[in-house]
DNA sequence: CATCTGGTCTGATCACTGTTCAGATTAAGA
DNA sequence: TCTTAATCTGAACAGTGATCAGACCAGATG
């Protein structure tokens, strides 16, 4: 364990591209996409306008590990959500809203993470780690799906379910409310 | 009929709005939201780049404006797509693909019509062409729906199915194909 | 210990963006 | 014909992402 310096020490910063994740996504939840700026974060970051190129390469390369790091931490936040389930069922249900949550709880990475035009969808860090998140769910339905399901159905069932978590997300920015009910009829029919 | 002049005839434009719209679609389409630009779109129709911010109040004005335009689009395309179906099950499959297909039919106008962020939500003429091409889908729910299925399940069946057919339009970008399917299987376990 | 070397950050510059505003131009009604 | 409101221009402003030479530093090499 090594130490990291959050202040920084001198020239160097000491930890500068996790401290820009960090200000980018407090910004994003701030100001929302239209708000964000490159020069702000290099700002709160107390570093100079040019400092986030030589980490990031430019805003997409920033927005691209936003996304990430929202990805990485929305599959610890399902693995705990996984295990406090008390039926098969409801672990998918609890995954599909976890989806969901990620909007209130993380709003700054939600507000990057499924949109693919922001981002750089072919970095391979973005893409395991969005794809990992997506397997915890195929995952849970193979075990709540009916014995001898075949796989291709379990595949085509989450799939299904991860596109109606997703669009709840943006029907709840609409019209807000009902989320878990949409995905509870969701669930039940694609697996009762 | 009024005459609709599309070059301009002396000082004024003829119909400024419209071919603003036009022009804007077809920016998005080209370059993505990403080289989307007020200015771009001023040059494109051949006039001064305030001349818009006249019209829109602002860039969220114009891709409000294009937004709207897609959805009373779509809501023409799906009249059709209900007539030509042969059950009333399919005519909710095709619903849903009608939306999926927005985003390659008119591409320039699906990058924002979806896009609650970079529109005006509250924008009256919006909101009212949004929830028409929803309201397609409910009424086809409800004429696909088992009979006795009481009006609350009915909407939250349009809901759900609404929310995948626009998670499949994400999902498809990430890893293409299966959009199909993807919506079959839903909407047969939602409705058989 | 001294020196090099490669990664880190600065500061200035560039072309471009959205928005605003006074004023020029025009269309259409009185 | 005259007046008025709508339409459009052109210039200005502040803010943006990207680039680049050069300053700076930490840690490995000698």
């Amino acid at each position: 364990m090594t130490r990291k310096p959050e202040i920084r020490t001198g020239y160097h910063h000491g930890d500068l591209p996790r401290t820009l994740v960090r200000e980018g996504a407090a910004l994003l939840a701030e100001r929302g996409v239209d708000g964000f700026s490159m020069r702000e974060v290099a700002r709160r970051a107390g570093v100079a306008v040019a400092a986030p190129s030589h980490h990031f390469g430019n805003a997409k390369g920033l927005l691209t590990a936003i996304a990430t790091d929202g990805f990485e931490r929305l599959a610890e936040r399902q693995q705990h959500n996984v295990d406090a389930a008390k039926t098969p069922l409801e672990a998918v249900v609890a995954l599909c809203l976890g989806y969901v949550e990620t909007a209130t709880l993380e709003p700054g990475h939600a507000a990057v993470m499924f949109r693919l035009d922001l981002v750089e969808p072919k970095a391979v860090r973005f893409r395991e780690a969005a794809f990992a998140a997506f397997d915890q769910l195929v995952l849970a339905v193979q075990n709540a799906a009916p014995k001898g399901m075949p796989e291709r159905q379990v595949s085509l069932v989450a799939k299904s379910l991860w596109a109606t978590a997703h669009g709840v997300r943006t029907l709840t920015m609409l019209e807000p409310g009902e989320g878990e009910a949409i995905i509870r009829t969701a669930a039940h029919a694609l697996l009762d």
